[in-house]
DNA sequence: ACTTCTTGTACGTTACATCA
DNA sequence: GTGATGTAACGTACAAGAAG
């Protein structure tokens, strides 16, 4: 939960970074907060007509809106000079036009986080789906590595029994003779004949078939 | 320098309208 | 009728700037 929030204000705070001016306030409330005072609902208060008359006023016609959101798409931010202007184009209270805005940047940035999660999933998904690659490719080099080291095994295994038979050669080639055991120079072949340690190109190809799968 | 006031903002919440 | 959703409006905390 803590994270979650921490995450959060990282993100509002990338988002004031991204947008200077719209979201300003980044500094979390700290502490415990205070209580909330409840606001007492209207119901019962007035009379049934009034009240009626008063519910009409409430939603916002399609022009107002349209203006509204045309101001919007300007600049997010609301000047008093502008707030009373708006207010009196459209036949309103200077605070339903502030009040509006607010609003309306509220559901801006909600919509803003909405889709930088998303994007930042798609993102994730890629990521984690490389790694997966990754992960299936090392078993895949790891399988290489021991196929190759078994051969090398045979091989060594064959070449000394060569060697047991003709004394004359052990000297040359017998792997225990050497100490530390030559892996050869950078790739392990100096030194060997070539067909001694030739694994057949198309066991390596096999081998990375699978990778083309990737590409 | 300090306090106080004003203004604007974000954020959380409430009340109401609308729709399935 | 009812629950879900959208939104206008409100309450609060906070920051910055102006004024005294």
């Amino acid at each position: 939960m803590a994270t979650q929030m921490k995450e959060l204000e990282e993100h509002m705070a990338l988002i004031s970074q991204m947008y200077p001016g719209v979201y300003t306030q980044v500094a979390p409330h700290q502490g415990e907060p205070k209580p909330r005072r409840r606001r007492r609902k209207n119901k019962g208060t007035d009379s049934g007509a009034a009240a009626a008359a008063e519910a009409k006023k409430r939603k916002l016609s399609d022009e107002q809106v349209r203006l509204l959101e045309l101001n919007f798409g300007n600049e997010h931010k609301l000047e008093s000079e502008r707030k009373d202007r708006l207010a009196s184009e459209l036949g309103l209270d200077p605070r339903q036009v502030a009040v509006w805005f607010q609003n309306r940047r509220a559901r801006w940035r909600n919509k803003k986080l909405e889709e930088e999660y998303s994007k930042l999933k798609t993102v994730h998904e890629g990521v984690v789906l490389e790694k997966c690659r990754l992960e299936s490719e090392v078993l895949k080099l790891k399988e290489q590595l021991r196929e190759a080291e078994k051969e090398i095994q045979g091989m060594t295994e064959r070449i000394d029994g060569v060697s047991s038979n003709s004394p004359s050669s052990s000297s040359v080639l017998s792997m225990e003779a050497m100490d530390p055991p030559p892996f050869l120079g950078e790739f392990g072949v100096q030194g060997y004949d070539q067909d001694v340690f030739y694994i057949g190109q198309n066991s390596y190809i096999q081998g990375l078939e699978w990778m083309n799968l990737y590409m």
